[in-house]
DNA sequence: GACATCACG
DNA sequence: GACGTACGTGATGTCC
């Protein structure tokens, strides 16, 4: 008995995508007690369906209802504006797996279910809105996302289930200062960051309605632009015609989607309990079960593994672990076993994994064998390349030990696992395993990395290596490699290792990893670090491992000839040296120099150190010179050469892989407390610029044929940041007025105009600027400008009375350090300072290492966020992302496609700390491009 | 393997 | 009143 749609109906729309991130956000990660998959969106999910079913409306009840979907994330408004949306997050890894259970969950609560591919949800919403309004019925649109809002009037209102209060007429009039009819219009003046709808710069919402009220719409408002008084607002009217015009486009609601179904089809039906209670079950949803039986008169369903129901609020317990002497550890030896362990993967949807390879560079080794775990204490280990060694005869090649299964059948059976979506993969340092794998044709996702869960909840508490949390949070020490793989001369490479010797040591790592998710992964949650974890850590790995895999080609032809330019004047210098030393010693050598210079030569100003060595450190050396002294000053050039060959001209060249003839670095990802990464293997973040000489190492980074190299980075980041945290008004207006920082801060302290400005006034101030980011003090900013202490001190007293909310936030983070023994940045990174309690000069370093860490650990989360979003935003042109120097990105592009990518790149970047940080000062960043580094920087 | 030195942000 | 000091990294060469 079907109910036209028509007069006197009630239809509800309810905005799907906005319920799962609501009951996503609002919950702990839960996990499904039997097997582990997340499912704390769904859980919330099914919990507010629940509640919207419970409530009585009385006569107010809906006829007709769905929950719309979002499909995909590619909508026709892309096609128009390809940066649509860019500022993005990627979805959380745990929810993804969880988007089609919210699906099923509707279908189960027997209410329409409804998605297009290439549309979004609120296209379908306002289609079926406005069907229903002509066929005078009313709506409901469950939803608070103001795109809605255009929508309302005529019987159309929307709810806001959050607040639970209704949006009408007057409620879209009080946000927009406009009626729904005119929404678009100050939505496309206005724009929005969340979506990355560039609207009109400068104008917002107030001044957009205010424009709209004038002029009648937006149409008549560009059109008669020239009329408006405001020159400013007149011109960026004007300008921007283009882009606010696109801006309409993208905001204004598709009314005529093309759907498969009729507003008929929406009914309301009530569930069916035989559909409803299974999937409860299935789901393992003890009280909601138990409530929905009730309600359906019926006995609530058993449900075996316990509480991993929705109301849970405290985290899930680590399950117990069994003796680790207890472990059943089984050697993988034939296709049966092999499917037996897959069958076990895809039951309980997630998986501990490690590879052992031949080495550490992960672009040159080879794969040896595959460690798997799905249960603590029961692990296994696949040979696959292990070599009887050939000790008997010098001469016979190593063969392939006896019972191994062939590589490539076990690669082809475990691809489909380990590419598989619905299955987790967890590794401890997981970016080095899925390089291993991504060379053996598989690209391992979604992924869990254990070390990056350390590194979210423990930075500057211990390092994050297996055997440190194996021992902190398992009380258990890890069978060590070196006994296997020997040392000097005896050493040799995993594959020589005996598979009964490799089998314990492999599968054990798997089983550690298994164990330390099981335990670290329920924390994120209560120490608040979950969303540091999967938008900050989790998704930068595939993205560094492209960078490092991708590399970047470096020439050793300019590399070999300055080794040789190098070589040669340092013989010359190194003549000299002992002609003024009066005796041959080693000119590297600090110990016999310092014996030289203060010794024999008796010169002045020779201090011992702790050792009791004399320093001979530059700035000792640069003083002796000053006063007139010969040798130290050829110490001093020597020295420059003599790093400037050992650590890059001559180490360079050792790193250019010769099958891609491109220098692939490392970055640590959990190195650095602050969440800046490291790079090694070689460090390509300190190659040389200051100097001229140095700089001219950067020649010998190039771009491949056709291409060319971009280099982006951020103008001021650290005292932007600074200015915006410490919320220092002045910063702040200067950085908005596009203002030269160093010279506006020194004439501020030392009351010299701005016209007047010497470049030395202006180098004082920006050591102090820097110094403030540091944690200043009056010896090291006197060690650095190199004037007396009381002079220094003087300089950070005056600026303090100038800028008195930076002597504020000083003191404000380092009480709070001392209050909870860590600091956090904008977006939620902890750093603990555990030494802030210390006494004696620990405490001082400890106190401004708190200080800087907010600041360096606030901009090393910004360009992290860029790069994350990176790959989908240049996903179309000729190019790759290469480096990452703190501050910088690194691009090598197709000449044609330099100056798109500079803008799409670079609008990437400046909005990087959008929409979950709201920066008070404007992010900028200054771009670069050449045949070379050197050129590009 | 500790230490000193020096390259970068 | 003494302590000793700018923040964060990695690579290299000496020397024990």
């Amino acid at each position: 008995m079907s109910l036209n749609f028509g007069k006197g109906c009630h239809l509800h729309l309810i905005d799907g995508s906005a319920f799962i991130f609501r009951a996503y956000h609002a919950l702990p990660p839960l996990t499904r007690k039997s097997d582990g998959l997340p499912i704390g969106a769904v859980a919330g999910f099914c919990n507010m369906l629940q509640k919207y079913i419970e409530e009585d409306n009385g006569p107010d009840a809906p006829t007709h209802a769905a929950v719309i979907f979002d499909k995909g994330s590619h909508t026709f408004r892309n096609d128009m504006y390809d940066l649509y949306k860019a500022n993005r997050d990627a979805m959380p890894e745990d929810l993804r797996p969880q988007m089609p259970l919210t699906r099923r969950a509707t279908e189960a609560f027997n209410i329409a279910c409804e998605e297009l591919e290439g549309y979004e949800a609120d296209d379908i919403i306002a289609t079926l809105a406005v069907q229903a309004r002509e066929a005078g019925g009313r709506v409901t649109i469950i939803s608070s996302d103001k795109d809605l809002m255009q929508l309302v009037g005529g019987g159309i209102e929307m709810l806001d289930a959050m607040k639970n209060r209704r949006i009408d007429v007057e409620g879209v009039e009080e946000k927009f200062g406009v009626g729904p009819d005119r929404v678009v219009d100050v939505q496309a003046l206005a724009g929005d960051s969340v979506d990355n709808v560039p609207g009109a710069p400068g104008i917002g919402i107030k001044t957009a309605a205010l424009l709209i009220n004038e002029y009648g719409d937006l149409e008549s408002l560009l059109d008669r632009a020239e009329e408006i008084k405001q020159p400013k607002r007149r011109q960026t009217l004007i300008e921007h015609r283009a882009q606010i015009e696109l801006s309409k486009k993208l905001v204004q609601l598709d009314c005529n989607t093309p759907l498969e179904f009729t507003l008929d089809d929406l009914e309301v039906r009530d569930p069916e309990p035989d559909v409803l209670l299974p999937f409860l079950t299935e789901m393992e949803f003890r009280t909601l079960s138990k409530r929905v039986a009730d309600r359906f008169g019926r006995e609530a369903p058993e449900i075996q593994s316990g509480p991993a129901t929705p109301n849970a609020t405290d985290a899930p317990s680590t399950p117990e672990q069994p003796d680790f002497a207890d472990a059943h550890y089984e050697c993988v030896r034939d296709m049966a076993a092999l499917e037996t362990w897959i069958g076990q993967i895809r039951k309980r949807g997630y998986v501990a994994v490690d590879t052992e390879t031949t080495g550490l560079n992960e672009m040159r080794v080879d794969l040896v064998g595959i460690s798997l775990c799905v249960e603590a204490g029961h692990a296994c280990y696949i040979p696959l390349i292990h070599r009887e060694g050939a000790s008997d005869d010098l001469f016979a090649e190593d063969k392939l030990a006896d019972g191994q299964l062939p590589i490539a059948d076990v690669l082809a059976a475990l691809k489909p696992v380990l590419e598989d979506p619905a299955i987790l993969k967890i590794g401890q340092n997981m970016k080095y395993d899925a390089k291993i794998f991504a060379r053996n044709g598989i690209d391992i996702a979604p992924i869990d990395d254990t070390m990056l869960i350390s590194y979210a909840l423990h930075a500057g508490l211990h390092g994050h290596g297996m055997d440190t949390l194996s021992e902190r949070y398992l009380d258990h020490t890890p069978i060590p490699i070196k006994p296997l793989l020997g040392s000097g001369k005896s050493a040799r490479t995993f594959d020589l290792v005996p598979i009964d010797e490799a089998v314990p040591y492999a599968a054990e790592d798997a089983d550690i990893t298994l164990r330390l998710w099981q335990t670290l992964k329920p924390r994120l949650h209560a120490a608040k670090v979950t969303r540091v974890y999967e938008r900050l850590e989790r998704p930068l790995v595939p993205v560094l491992a492209e960078m490092e895999m991708h590399g970047v080609k470096v020439d050793r032809d300019t590399l070999s000839r300055m080794s040789n330019a190098f070589a040669q004047k340092m013989a010359g210098l190194e003549a000299e040296i002992h002609a003024l030393a009066g005796r041959s010693f080693n000119v590297g050598s600090p110990k016999q120099l310092g014996e030289i210079l203060f010794d024999e030569m008796s010169l002045e100003g020779g201090k011992k150190g702790k050792t009791g060595a004399y320093a001979t450190g530059a700035d000792v050396l640069e003083d002796l010179a000053a006063m007139g002294h010969e040798l130290p000053a050829r110490v001093l050039d020597w020295r420059g050469l003599s790093k400037l060959k050992s650590t890059y001209t001559d180490a360079l060249q050792e790193h250019i892989n010769p099958e891609t003839g491109r220098v692939h670095t490392s970055y640590l990802i959990a190195g650095a407390n602050t969440g800046r990464l490291a790079s090694s293997d070689p460090n390509l973040q300190n190659i040389p610029v200051r100097s001229e000489d140095g700089r001219r190492i950067r020649e010998a980074f190039i771009a491949d044929e056709g291409k060319t190299l971009i280099s982006l980075d951020y103008s001021q980041i650290e005292l932007r940041i600074l200015a915006h945290i410490a919320n220092i008004d002045a910063l702040k207006q200067a950085f908005r007025d596009g203002q030269d920082i160093h010279a506006m801060t020194a004439s501020e302290m030392f009351d010299v105009p701005l016209d007047e400005m010497t470049p030395e006034i202006r180098r004082q101030a920006k050591a102090i600027n820097f110094g403030v980011i540091y944690g200043i003090s009056g010896f090291g900013l006197a060690r650095n400008l190199r004037i007396p202490r009381s002079e220094a001190q003087g300089f950070i007293d005056r600026y303090f009375e100038r800028f008195p909310g930076i002597k504020q936030y000083m003191s404000d983070t380092t009480e709070f350090a001392k209050e909870h023994g860590f600091v956090r940045t904008l977006f939620g990174r902890t750093i603990h300072t555990p030494e802030i309690a210390a006494k004696g000069p620990r405490a001082g370093f400890a106190k401004r290492a708190a200080i800087n860490a907010p600041i360096q650990g606030t901009a090393a989360d910004i360009i992290r966020r860029a790069m994350i979003r990176m790959p989908d935003a240049i996903n179309d042109l000729p190019c790759k992302m290469l480096l990452q120097v703190h501050d910088e990105l690194i691009f090598e592009v197709d000449h044609s496609a330099a100056d798109q990518l500079i803008d799409v790149a670079r609008t990437v970047m400046q909005n990087a700390a959008d929409p979950v940080v709201k920066l008070d000062v404007p992010l900028i960043v200054d771009a670069g491009r050449g045949a070379n580094w050197a050129e590009a920087h």
